[in-house]
Parts: structure tokens; C-alpha cells; sequence
DNA sequence: CACGATTCGATCGTGTACGATCAATTCGTG
DNA sequence: CACGAATTGATCGTACACGATCGAATCGTG
């Protein structure tokens, strides 16, 4: 990762914009084998995890909802979702109100998971070995790349 | 993504690093729909872009090389080389002195898609909206992640 | 030379991702 | 009430990503 520095990418923006996206793809490997290694024994995988903690946030909640919020559609989150609910840890509910609508919940085996996830954090920071600062920064620029990248994929 | 905000993560680092893992996962997959509809017309996907990005800048390259650049394994560029070689991109050879190496070399038609490579860098900054100094700062983040992932995957 | 350890790449199986398409349902308007 | 538009989730096909494993080739040592 070091082919190209900070110095040439000033003088030339093509350079560092693929520094960017290189760096954008190998982090997100590095840190999903982290989790990876962490999530095993839990039986989720890291998109999984994600749901997961969208649900413990707001039980029972729309698949609409759910895609809103990580970013993913339904074709993702479908056979997703079937593999937690043959783990037992989500039901799939259609909606009274509205037929369309599909309602995800947790079971109590699910809810109960928590507890066990609550580890997870920690110890992704700690294997990282980095600062909470550093990860404070890392959050709020991914934030605002986030945003222009919703912008500019909104169309 | 503004259920849980700053000021809640600097209470409880768990919770910040859950926006980070959000955040690096969706912000991956933002940047990767803006390089999917760029990519399109020149007939490859992120990934396949990253191999021959590695490649405009050595010819004849060994995949083990490619794979250690771009941390990824043989499960995952096999498949990909054999796509890129069946595109007329590139060209795969034993090595002589070791025919365990397979080196991957750019045919003429791989070397002259450079050209048209380079409107691309612009066009993601571009699209993305952001300062290139966002993008440093952001480039400056995750190689530091990145050092300390691969240090932590490294056993 | 022979033999075990190592390296390299390919392959298999599972699990995302996503574009495109489809069926069912609901809603707005006439 | 009826009909077209929009919404929602499911399905299909393609393409990574990676753990595990395999087969071939090389190397180190005796």
C-alpha cells in the first residue's frame, strides 16, 4: 500500500482517488475477517450481525425498513433473513394493515442473543489496536462520503 | 444512521463502534454502485478494475503478487483472472523457472483500456462530491485501520 | 537419489451483493 | 366500481469473498 504516497497523490488527484478505493476495499476485508473470526461462534455472519443489531435497536420492524437502513434490497435481505429465521432467531409476519408489508421480529432466542454480542464490540476495537479517536475520525468522514455517496446514487 | 450520534459514542464506545462497522460496510458498498455504473461501459467489475490497476503498473505479475497487493486469495482471483483472460484482457503463463508461478501479462487490448481508465478516477470524485481533502483524511484513516487489521489477522 | 515439508494455484461449498424481472397488493383518479 | 401507476417482497442469474482442501512442483536435508 505504500506504491504511492501522500506527496504524488497531492500532485495528482488520479492517484489518490485510487489509493482511496483501494484502501476503501482491502479496510472492509481486514475488518470483516475480525469479525468474522468474532461472529462464528455466535452462528451470524456480518451482514447478519448487522440485522441483527438493527433489530435489537427496533424489534419488530419492516423488511422496507431494515434495507433502508443498511443500505440493502431485497434481494439481499430475502434469503438473508430466511437463513435467520430457519436459525430461530427472527419470524417473518405479514401486516395487518398493509398485505405488502412484511414485519421481521425477534424470537426470544433471538433477543436473548444480545447478550452474547455484547462482547463483540470490544474486542473488534481491541484487535484493531487503534484508538477510539482514531475510530471517531474514521466514522465521521465515512459519514459524509456515505451522504455524497447516497446523493450521488439517488439520482 | 442518526439514530445513535456522537455524543451517545463518546459515552459508550460500543455503541461507536457499531456506527463504524455500519458505516465502513455501507460506505463500501456506496462507492461501489458509483464504480459499477462507470465501470459498466468498459466491461469490468470493482474488482477486476483493481487487478488491472495493479497491472498498468507491473506487466508481467505473478498472482501471488496481485493477491498479497490486493489481499485477496487464488478462490477469489482464479475465477476472476480466467474472466479477464477470457475478455482478452490479459494473458496467463506459466513461469519458467518455477512452474508452480503463473504470471498474468497484459495483452495489447488489456494495456490500451488504460486510456480509457483514466476518465474514471475524476468522474468517482466527481460524483462523490467531496474535497479531496475529505479524501486524504479518509485515505489517512484507513491505511491505519488497515496496518493494524492486517497486523491483528496476521496471528 | 529419496522423502517430508512447503509453496502455489486451482477447485468446491456457502454466503453475500445487486441488476432485472415478476406477482400480489394498494392507491389515486375517473 | 374499475383501471393504471406505484410499492413491496420474492426470484433468477452473475460475480465476488473466503475457509477448506487438493494436486503438482520445488526445496532442504540426509
Amino acid at each position: 500500500m505504500s506504491d504511492v504516497n501522500i506527496a504524488d497523490a497531492e500532485a495528482n488527484p488520479l492517484l489518490l482517488e485510487r489509493q482511496v478505493c483501494f484502501a476503501l476495499a482491502v479496510a472492509n476485508r481486514s475488518v470483516l475477517k475480525i469479525y468474522r473470526r468474532l461472529l462464528e461462534p455466535l452462528g451470524l455472519t456480518h451482514p447478519q450481525y448487522l440485522v441483527m443489531l438493527a433489530l435489537w435497536e427496533v424489534s419488530p420492524r419492516a423488511v422496507k425498513d431494515i434495507g433502508h437502513v443498511l443500505q440493502l434490497d431485497s434481494a439481499t435481505l430475502s434469503p438473508l433473513l430466511k437463513r435467520l429465521e430457519s436459525s430461530g432467531l427472527v419470524v417473518r409476519q405479514r401486516r395487518g394493515d398493509d398485505e405488502r408489508n412484511v414485519d421481521i421480529a425477534l424470537t426470544d432466542d433471538g433477543a436473548a442473543l444480545r447478550e452474547r454480542a455484547l462482547t463483540i464490540p470490544p474486542a473488534v476495537v481491541d484487535a484493531l489496536g487503534v484508538d477510539l479517536e482514531v475510530l471517531q475520525e474514521l466514522h465521521g468522514v465515512l459519514t459524509r462520503v456515505n451522504e455524497a455517496a447516497v446523493r450521488a446514487g439517488a439520482t
